[in-house]
DNA sequence: TAGATTGTTAATCGATTAACAATC
DNA sequence: TAGATTGTTAATCGATTAACAATC
């Protein structure tokens, strides 16, 4: 293995190729070119080959890229051919509702602990886990080798579960609570705001808008 | 208005900037200079100062940039100063989560339609929103300017579903299920994937495992 | 004033794209 | 073979960072 520093951009097109992957493979697709997975992606193709050759030459020149080869290859880079034990922290609609998806995460990741600060929801029981107090936090995190954690409580108390799950040895975060953290550099973190992408998206928007404006009918 | 194209980067930024200055607003901070704002966020403060730039000269020499002042701007940026109708389609447990979380989103974004196909789902009522059927769903967004679209429900369905919002009128799309989706290009997706987000994740993770292999220098 | 900090230009760095020899 | 398509080098493009005059 080459020691070569991978630039994130690449690395957040993997699992998106490992995706339009999936979906050839269901339609029993044998092999597909860049050209082709350029095509689905509005991505060019030489971008592509790129992203795939700083891992191996997974193609074969003048055929394409094998689906089925391929989907394995990239599986491994991002060390999905081995179990990845997932903990949630917020057992709220949004919480409930990402241990639900778990059926979408047959690629081995896999939420294994949920827990919750309010007693009523301690105990209960979402998708075959129970929810545990955060008390247990530390040792479950142990115990089942749990590697990354979810944080989906109200923004004020982000930091707060974050502090735990780093202290309890997790080097991964991700964080739909609307709230920037403050962590070691260790432990890597990334965000998934609903909030963040909807203003994105508004700004592209209205551009368009200001178009319209001048032609006021009703 | 100068009509330079601002890059994706700099857009996907303005958002978390509001998300800091928002947090500064309620500590009643004053006003916080883009090293201040760097050392939160781990951007760089020229950086900050040139993407805010790109809109206006927000900042005072020798004092830095107002807090209240520079939220009130990028939110005009954001367009987030005039109302921003949003709809859902997919009740599921996502869905809901979502329309729920439609507190946060004081920033005149709001969820103001719900769809589904499922007949045992249209008709109940989320968080104050009736869920409608699919039939309602161009009327509707015509009837209220409904803009963006956010797709929550099955693989399967989302391309669909995005032809259907497209058809309406929608020119923006958020869409939570795990597809690629081929529109017009005048219309803009956003991805919210959080099976993505977790694969890229793991891939930083496994890389400190194998640091932590070998602690043999030379 | 003196210190601080912006807005902006210039320098650097990195990522994308084009082009093509290698080869299936 | 002839056409297709990779892997890779070189060219281009764009984004980040450094530096500093302007000025509060």
């Amino acid at each position: 293995m080459k020691p070569m520093k991978i630039s994130e951009a690449v690395v957040r097109r993997l699992p998106v190729y490992l995706q339009v992957l999936n979906d050839l493979h269901m339609r029993d697709v044998q092999t597909v070119s860049s050209q082709e997975l350029g095509n689905r992606l509005d991505l060019n193709p030489a971008q592509i080959r790129k992203d795939l050759a700083y891992f191996g030459d997974f193609g074969r020149k003048g055929i394409g890229y094998d689906v089925t080869y391929l989907i394995e290859k990239i599986k491994q880079i991002l060390k999905l051919d081995q179990p990845l034990n997932v903990a949630l922290v917020g057992a709220g609609n949004l919480g409930r509702a990402l241990c639900n998806y778990n059926m979408y995460l047959k690629d081995n990741m896999k939420i294994t602990a949920v827990f919750d600060v309010h007693p009523s929801m301690i105990g209960t029981s979402i998708n075959g886990l129970t929810v545990l107090p955060m008390e247990k936090l530390a040792e479950t995190i142990r115990e089942l080798r749990i590697r990354i954690g979810i944080i989906t409580v109200p923004a004020v108390e982000a930091q707060n579960v974050a502090d735990q799950f780093v202290e309890a040895g997790v080097d991964g975060i991700l964080n739909f609570a609307p709230t920037i953290l403050r962590l070691q550099d260790q432990v890597r973190i990334h965000y998934a705001n609903f909030t963040t992408e909807l203003m994105s998206l508004a700004y592209y928007l209205n551009e368009e808008e200001e178009n319209d404006d001048e032609s006021d009918l009703d």
